[in-house]
RNA sequence: CGGGGUGUAGCGCAGUUGGUAGCGCACGUGGUUUGGGACCAUGGGGCCGGGAGUUCGAGUCUCUUCACCCCGACCA
């Protein structure tokens, strides 16, 4: 490839949109071209080096027997009225109605699609445990797009399906998929990652695992533990409440006039938020008459996440200011009346605490003395984001701190959510018919590039991994139209190109240090400069990117040094 | 969806009290250069995001709309 006729044009100047690393160097070497919010073309260079980090997914997916199928993007409504997704998704699946009226949707995952194929062909528990992929183009239209290839609304996705007759089968496939996960993200070049518990939101099960890249510019927050290796996703992650001794006190009830803040009601009353409950207001998602009312220690926060999944329904925020049996700004756990259409939830960091301000569920009114072991007779269960500094609920030593991280891959443990409502049956050994549980994997690839770049770059530009490099070689003559460095430079481009090593050669007439900058900036692993210099002791230039290390070679032996060090740099991958 | 910001050449930006658009990079041509983003000369490139208004006259003022970016909400 000639560096001349490459599109894609290379820029000084940081474009305004990006504000990351690596969406930054991407734009600048000329790699991705916006066209909308969250939609990218990928020039020739991201794409090829898409290609290397797809087909590293797919030896790794084939190496565990996985299929790799191709799902339709566009799929008929009742495909996914067939699992209820149709209408429990929001806005963020594309519908849309084709010539015919019919309603269709654009594909943002595919476990109806897969379970659709699978459930017609295999019928007998023994065709199992099967696993099918698929890396392909999904949408999904995102409220935010941002910091460039990182999260868009289209973007390519492996995605795979596992069916299982026993939960045990699954959970040993599970804990196979996730060491090939660890495998393929170190393929690729990512260096600092881990794997944390997490959610498995809309898409249903028990057990997920996210993996995570490290890094300040992820936009979720990792809990880590100090002492051992607990690690969540804050969104589900634990920890110990310390909570502290108090007397027991009589319960008054005091006149708090407008004060309504657990910091005014505290400050007024001379307790700290850590000796109060506070009540947190929300409405169900799609039935507003019902409310729910979080109780929770006045010095936590309600982790919206952890509360939906407790009483398995959808919140959002509400103030309640229509609910009548609730007075707002002073609602109280203790001699609370409430109608059926109000839930109430208590968090763990309550139990066994004395002496408790909350409130009087009269306007202008607290109670002081509140003891919650003394005086009411709940369930407590946790719905508290964990705050930095608490303790590790594992170990019990450590401390939590937080890191934040990309969101690089995910597996989940799906169980019989899709099998169930589609009504996919196997028979099984004792003639039974069974549903079959499933696991499902996802890995942006878009995002793996941009994730891997944003943590290999220095001042000067972007540095490849060997494995998933757009080009191995940077041929850099200087001076390309004298006859005798066009000629050297050209038996190089060749030996090179027919010992299989992909080569972008920079043929521009331009400045020696426009040559650098720019082959920095694109980040190729090797550059070999051929200059008269170099040529008059029958040598070449050869410069590593990562290391910046310079080492003059004979012409006759580049070829065989560039094979070498492909080879040790790949090796390091593995 | 809420808050903030930006739209002027491919990219980065100027543009004064309203007077009909400029700079740097990039690009074309000619020449001099060639181991760290060279220099001289010269040239091309604009619906000043769109619409409506005020005005003799709008990149500039008013209204409206669209797009994009950032923070939040949401997010397999």
């Amino acid at each position: 490839m000639l560096l001349s006729n490459l599109v894609g044009q290379r820029v000084k100047q940081t474009p305004n949109t990006a504000q990351i690393k690596s969406h930054i160097l991407m734009l600048r070497a000329g790699y991705i071209k916006q066209i909308s919010s969250g939609i990218y073309t990928l020039l020739s260079p991201a794409k090829k080096s898409v290609n290397k980090i797809e087909n590293i997914i797919r030896e790794e997916m084939d190496k565990i027997g996985g299929q790799e199928m191709l799902f339709p993007v566009v799929m008929p409504r009742e495909l996914w009225d067939e699992s209820g997704r149709y209408s429990s998704i929001g806005d963020e699946m594309v519908r849309f109605k084709d010539r015919n009226s019919h309603d269709m949707v654009l594909g943002m995952t595919h476990e109806e699609a897969a379970v659709n194929v699978v459930k017609n062909n295999i019928l007998s528990y023994d065709q199992l445990p099967v696993m099918v992929y698929q890396i392909q183009t999904k949408f999904r239209d995102e409220a935010r797009p941002r910091a460039g290839l990182i999260r868009v609304r289209e973007f390519t996705m492996k995605d795979a399906y596992s069916f299982h007759i026993t939960k045990e089968d699954l959970e040993q496939f599970y804990y196979k998929m996730y060491e090939v996960y660890e495998r393929i993200f170190r393929r690729i070049g990512m260096k600092n990652f881990v794997s944390v518990e997490s959610d498995s939101g809309m898409m249903g099960g028990n057990v997920s695992h996210e993996f995570m890249l490290l890094t300040p510019a992820g936009e979720d927050t990792i809990v880590l533990c100090d002492k051992c290796s607990y690690r969540a996703n804050r969104e589900v992650a634990n920890a110990v409440v310390e909570s502290y001794d108090d007397n027991e006190e009589k319960i008054k009830l005091v006149n708090t006039p407008n004060k309504k803040t657990i910091e005014e009601v505290c400050a007024f009353l001379n307790k700290t938020p850590k000796q109060s409950c506070k009540a947190v207001c929300y409405a169900i998602k799609g039935d507003e008459n019902k409310s729910v009312v979080a109780f929770i220690r006045g010095d936590l926060e309600v982790n919206e996440t952890k509360l939906c999944k407790e009483i398995q329904k959808e919140v959002v925020a509400n103030d309640l200011t229509d609910n009548k049996s609730l007075v707002a700004g002073f609602i109280g756990p203790y001699q609370l009346n409430v109608d059926k259409n109000t839930i109430l939830v208590f968090d763990k960091s309550l139990k066994g605490l004395k002496n408790v301000v909350c409130g009087g569920n009269k306007t202008d009114y607290h109670y002081t003395g509140i003891s919650f072991e003394r005086d009411l007779n709940v369930q407590y269960c946790d719905i508290a984001n964990v705050e930095e500094g608490m303790v590790c609920p594992v170990c019990g030593k450590g401390h939590l701190y937080f890191n934040r991280g990309i969101e690089i891959g995910n597996i989940f443990q799906l169980g019989t959510k899709y099998t169930q409502s589609m009504n996919m049956k196997v028979h099984s050994n004792n003639g039974e018919d069974i549903y079959p549980i499933m696991g499902c994997y996802g890995i942006g690839v878009g995002r793996a590039l941009a994730s891997v770049l944003e943590e290999n770059s220095d001042e000067n530009g972007l540095i490849f991994p060997m494995s998933i490099t757009p080009w191995h070689v940077y041929l850099c003559p200087l001076r390309y139209q004298d006859k005798v460095i066009q000629k050297a430079t050209d038996k190089i481009y060749n030996k090179l190109t027919n010992a299989n090593i992909d080569v972008i050669l920079d043929d521009r007439e331009v400045s020696p240090g426009n040559k650098f900058a720019e082959s920095e900036l694109m980040g190729m692993p090797i550059r070999i400069v051929v200059s008269s210099r170099s040529l008059a002791n029958g040598e070449v230039e050869v410069t590593l990117r990562a290391s910046g290390e310079k080492i003059m070679v004979k012409t006759n032996e580049v070829v065989s040094m560039v094979k070498n060090i492909i080879k040790q740099e790949m090796a390091k991958l593995n």
